[in-house]
Parts: C-alpha cells; structure tokens; sequence
DNA sequence: ATAATTTTTAAACAACTGTTTAAAATAGTT
DNA sequence: AACTATTTTAAACAGTTGTTTAAAAATTAT
C-alpha cells in the first residue's frame, strides 16, 4: 500500500473550494478535476462518485462550523461573557470563510438522497452543557425566558446572514468593497449588544 | 398578433417554481418545459434563452420582495410602529414564500453575466421616506444612532434567515414538521421586541 | 529481476445540456 | 377562398455531464 496521500488530498482540497465557490449542481467533476491537476478518473478512483466526494466535504465542513461553537461553550465563563466570545468568534471564523453559510443552506435545501446529519450538531453542543447552563440561568431570573431553538436561531441569523448576502447588500445598497468591509466589524458590536441585552436584560454589563 | 398569453403565462409561472425550487444551475428547460405542458422549443421561442427567462423571474421576484417593504413604509406611522408592521408583514409574505430568500441569496451569489439591478431596491425604498424619518428620529434622540446599511442587515437577519434555514434547524436539532411550525410564530414575537427594544431604547412601547 | 498490486491515464459510454432548424399546425387578413 | 403571419412541434445540433473500461505506468513485495 503507497502511503503518498497527496493525490487524494489535493482532490479534495480543490473539490472543497470548488463545492463551496459553486455549488453540488454548480459545478462538474471535471472542473474539480482540473483544479486539482487531476483526473477525472481519479476522482472515481478515490471517492465512486461526485456525490460521495461532496457528501465527504459537507460533512467536513458541517464539523468546522460546528467546533467553532463548541470551543466557546466549553469555556468556563458567564453565560454574557461566552455569548460575546462567541459571536467574537463566528464574525472572526466567517471574515476568513465567508461563503460558508451561503454553502450549507444552499446544499441543506437542496433536494438529495444524501443524509445530513449535521455532524452530529446537537449532541455535540448538548455535551458542552450550554443547555443546561441557560436553563439554570433562566431559573435565577439572569436570563430571559426563551427556547434554545429560538435563541439558537437568533444566534445564527445575525451571525450568519450578514455574510450570505454579502453581494446582495452591496447590489441592493450599491456599494463597493471599500464601504463593505468596515461596516461588518460595525455590525458585529451591534449584533453582541442587542443579543446580550435581549437575553440578559438585567446584566449592567450591557453595552460596556 | 395572437392575444391568447396562456403559453408564454404558463412557462413563465412554470419557471418561477422550478427556478425557485431548485436554482438556475439545479434544474434544465426540459424540466421547466415539462412543468408547464410546454415544448422545450417554445421556452426559446418566448424567452430566447435560459438566461433570459431566469433573469425575467429574478427580476419579477425581487419586485415582490421590495413592494412588501414599500408597502409599509409608506404608511403614516411611527417608526416603532413601522418597525412591528414590517416584521409581521414580512413573516406573513415569507410563510407563504418561504424558500424566497435562499433563492436570492443563492443566485445573489452565482458567478453570472446577468446583471442584478434588483430591482432598484435602494431607490425604491428611499423613496418612502423612512431613511429620512430615520436620521430625524435620531438626531431628535428617539433612535439609536446606528447606519442605514446596518439596521437594514438586522432587520433582513432576522426576517429572511429563520426561513432559509428551516431544513438546517430542523435537521441539526431533530425537530418535525409538528415542532417547527408553532416556534416560527413565536420567532416572530422576539424579533420584534428584540429589534424596537434595540433601535428605539426611550420607547416605552416596548416589549409590550 | 520477476511478479503482484496499486495508481494513473486516455478513451469511450450513454444520457443530458441549451439551442437551432425547418416543417407542420393554427390563426388572422384580404 | 387563398395568402400571410404567428404559434407549435419533432428532430437534430454540438457540447457537456457522471461514470466506466481497459491498458499503461508506477510502486511494492517476493
């Protein structure tokens, strides 16, 4: 058995970027193929079949995303201070991929025979005990009273949204690059105040 | 000249659904020939190309999407109210289009040569009137000092995002159809309080 | 070195893509 | 009625799609 790993690596590193940039309908093996210097054989050769090769790369990138959050809540920290971190986080996390929400809704709503399980997603926040901790929180009155699913949701609309439709503000507002960039950084204190003082009315450590 | 417009209706109203369903790059004019009725020939024959016939679409569905906020904000209110008006008119359009947003945003996002003068939203909605209600709202200190473009993105976050992203949520937090519907309503409900609570901090409106 | 195994290649496959053609059917006009 | 213009059709086009084949090359084992 050769142990050069390099040729599938290299595949899947130019099927990764070329899944993302266009998507699974978006775009052809042998586009992947030519990104990657590669074969088009070879991609059969390694993973069957396109589907196998993005089902591969979604599920790598299903596990990025999700560790982001996991690294956050498995701090030990306030429930303000990590909901601050982690949207530090996911701003930092997207500056460097923005295209990544746009993918995963995209592929999510796309009609498939693949299974998304998600990487697993909810056991895996589950595990971190952030549940539990805003529970407890909620039963001292420091948090409002709201359902993990809704405050998830909030959580990922004002995270990920703002880089989705990157090019969609820029049309609709027309904008250009330079207007763009410094208005995301703009955006994220205000998404960290509004989150905070939402859920935590009562912390005076809102809007610091 | 033949007046009947029932084919060249029916393929538009053909392509709307697929194009919307599965994406400019997800499905072929066969099967939008086949949704309709049509022949394949036809669709060329009417719309001269693809393209041509997708641009038609985007344009006519991002006309809808803008009106929806026209509407509101050319209604003698006050901003708040405005506020809670646009929300609720916007959950009410998107429940009943909710895959609208993940289509923009997708096809917003496509390499293409088609130009995405989305209906000339900015004009439009500066039209109304609501920027400059906005900016003496808060230089009369009643609003919280805050770019067009970023209240603009908190408000499509938190409208747009929630339905994009049901086939995600659902399957990250193992919900069914049963569960999700009834936490949209009241999704609804914390964005709205959220966002007033945010924007217009003196008004005792709030949370109401 | 020889043999066995793994990796790479070019070529072919059938099905599908957007688009065009040219003939047929229909409608409108005189 | 015959003639013209419009609409519809089936068939063909050249190119692309995902996948497979079978032979060549490279690697590993004996």
């Amino acid at each position: 058995m050769k142990k050069d790993i390099s040729t599938e690596q290299k595949i899947k590193d130019a099927a990764r970027a070329v899944f993302i940039a266009k998507g699974f309908s978006g775009c052809s093996i042998r586009e992947i193929a030519k990104a990657s210097g590669m074969n088009v054989a070879l991609i059969n050769y390694y993973f069957r079949s396109k589907s196998q090769l993005f089902q591969l790369i979604f599920n790598a990138v299903m596990e990025d995303f999700t560790n982001t959050m996991v690294e956050v809540f498995s701090c030990d920290l306030s429930l303000p201070e990590k909901m601050r971190i982690l949207i530090e986080k996911e701003y930092e996390f997207l500056s460097q991929h923005p295209e990544l929400p746009a993918f995963i809704i995209q592929e999510t709503n796309r009609e498939s025979d693949i299974s998304h399980d998600n990487a697993n997603f909810f056991e895996k926040i589950s595990k971190t005990g952030i549940f539990q901790q805003c529970i407890e929180a909620q039963q001292r009155g420091e948090m409002r009273e709201i359902d993990i699913f809704n405050m998830t949701l909030l959580i990922l609309s004002n995270c990920h949204y703002p880089f989705m439709s990157r090019k969609m503000m820029k049309s609709m507002l027309k904008l250009n690059d330079g207007e763009l960039m410094p208005t995301i950084d703009t955006h994220k204190k205000h998404v960290s105040d509004l989150l905070i003082a939402y859920l935590f009315p009562k912390n005076s450590n809102n809007e610091k």
